[in-house]
DNA sequence: TGACCATTTCAAATAAATATAAAATACTAT
DNA sequence: ATAGTATTTTATATTTATTTGAAATGGTCA
C-alpha cells in the first residue's frame, strides 16, 4: 500500500558521507554509485573540445556566417555584403570560426575564400533540421 | 613560404556594386545571387534560439552537469558531490541550463531532482557519438 | 512553533567576449 | 617601385558572463 496522495514522505539514504533521496540512491547503485558517475564524466580534453565548438556557435553573427557558407564557399567581401558588418568585426568572427575548426580559407588572388570544414558541415546539416523542423522550447525563466 | 598560385590571373566580376572573384560570382548566380543568400539566412528568432542553446552548452561546468544527467536524474546535492563546486555557482549553472530548455527540476521532499529534457537528450546523444568516436580537429590559430 | 536542510537569489567583484577604429599585411596591376 | 583593393592585426573601450559570499526561500521534522 503506497501513500501517494498527501504527504509523500521523503525517505533518505546514506551514500558515503552524503544523505540523498532513496529513489536516487537506488538507481545510482545500478550506475556504479558516485564513483560510477565520476568515471562516466568525459575527460577534460573532450569537455574542452566540446566547449570550444559550442562557443564558436554561440553568436548570432557567426551563425549567420556559417549558414551562408552552407550554401557555397564565399569570399569575405560577399559575406560582408550580406551580413553588413565592419571589416574588422567580420574578420574577428572568421578567426574564431577558423580556430574552432569550423571553416577554412584559401587565398585566391585578391580574395580569401572561406568554406566549411567537413565536421562543421555534418554538424550544421543535422542542426539545421533540428532547428527548422522541430520546434524547440523557447527560453524562459 | 612560396605561394604557388601566384600567376593564375584572378578575374573579377561585378555583382551589383560589388566586384568579386569570377568563380564565386558564377556559382552564386545558381544560388540566386546576393539576394538569394540573404533569403536563405535563418530568421532572427531561429538564430536566437540556436545561439541560446549553444551558449548553454559552451561551458565546462555545464557540460559536466549535462553528462551526469545523461546517466540518470539527479538531485542537486549529488551533482554537487561529483562536480565539487559551491552551491551558488552550481545553482547559477543549473538556472542557465533550465532557461535554455535543456533540463527541468522537480521538488521531491527536501531535494530538487533535475533531469534532461527530451530535446537535450536527443541532442546530447548525437553529440556524444560525435565527440567520442569521430576525432575532430583540435583548435589552432 | 522553531530548528534544520537543500537550494536559490542577490549584490558586488572579477574575468572573458565583443566592438571599434587605426594601422599593418598580402596580393594585383600598372 | 607605386598605388589600389581585400583582409587581418592591434590596442582600447564596452558589454556580457561568471564567481563569490551573504542572505533569503521553500521544504521537512520534532
Amino acid at each position: 500500500m503506497v501513500r501517494q496522495v498527501s504527504h509523500l514522505r521523503m525517505t533518505r539514504k546514506d551514500v558515503g558521507d552524503l544523505s540523498i533521496p532513496r529513489e536516487i540512491a537506488d538507481s545510482l547503485r545500478a550506475s556504479g554509485g558516485l564513483e560510477g558517475l565520476v568515471d562516466r564524466l568525459p575527460p577534460d580534453d573532450v569537455i574542452e573540445r566540446m566547449q570550444g565548438w559550442y562557443q564558436a556557435c554561440a553568436d548570432p553573427a557567426r551563425l549567420k556566417i556559417l549558414s551562408l557558407l552552407m550554401v557555397q564557399p564565399l569570399c569575405v567581401c560577399v559575406i560582408k555584403a550580406v551580413v553588413k558588418m565592419a571589416d574588422s568585426r567580420l574578420s574577428y568572427h572568421l578567426t574564431i570560426l577558423k580556430r574552432a575548426g569550423m571553416i577554412e580559407g584559401e587565398q585566391q588572388g585578391y580574395y580569401i575564400v572561406y568554406h566549411l570544414t567537413r565536421d562543421a558541415r555534418m554538424f550544421l546539416d543535422r542542426e539545421k533540421k533540428r532547428f527548422l523542423t522541430h520546434r524547440m522550447v523557447s527560453t524562459k525563466g
